[in-house]
DNA sequence: GCATTATTATACTAATAAGTTAATTAAACA
DNA sequence: TGTTTAATTAACTTATTAGTATAATAATGC
């Protein structure tokens, strides 16, 4: 899978509010599929394809324990994710100075 | 729009690698849909669209000049991007120490 | 006014996504 | 062994996405 795929992916499983709050539960440490899917107004098997997509980015890792599948927040890619936005935090930074330079301006000239 | 859609819309736009190169274009300066197409094979309709994808994300804005549509680059939501993962930074910093302990352990003991 | 250039709209196809219900697998437990 | 619990698979529907070709709009420049 070449670098932009894993991108492409790890985008698209984001792009999806259930996802993200799933993301959000696991970061408070692991759960099975059922305690994920707890919280939501959604067939299991929906969560389960959720859980899948999300896999399948590499957002999450998987491991059996018993009869429980405990899901486990994975950060590489949100991390690629991080470092795919610094390319343009020169270019916000610079529109910031831009804005800031003009607020100060009026300030000044009292406009 | 809540935040929530916002996030959607952002994430999804960037889930394609044709509309990431679009904005790297765009991050050396604005362009027109023909400037903006013209690396691409594919037609002229579906960057339109790509535009269209993006230009709701709110991760670009257009001004009209002549004939031309010019595409300019707005940093807002990828800004909404990096702070979104930086809620996940303190995981994998803390991995990442959990690694460089075990490294170092494993150079100290010789194993 | 007319041809050219830039861009979008329309109409269509094929593939994928998100959800459902019902059936199936697999381990635990009594 | 039979039942319960956990999770997935299968089959299906509906909506959206990505692309195409062709037609239409809109401003420019002769």
């Amino acid at each position: 899978m070449t670098k932009d795929d894993q991108l492409d992916a790890a985008f698209s499983a984001l792009a999806h509010p259930a996802r993200r709050a799933i993301l959000a539960q696991l970061a408070q440490g692991t759960a099975s599929v059922n305690a994920l899917a707890e919280p939501f107004d959604m067939t299991l098997p929906a969560v389960s394809k959720h859980i899948r997509v999300l896999e399948h980015a590499g957002l999450i890792s998987r491991e059996k324990d018993a009869q429980f599948r405990l899901c486990k927040l994975e950060t590489a890619p949100i991390q690629e994710i991080a470092s795919w936005t610094e390319r343009y935090r020169s270019i916000w930074e610079a529109r910031f100075d831009t804005l800031d330079t003009l607020l100060a301006d009026m300030k000044e000239n009292d406009t």
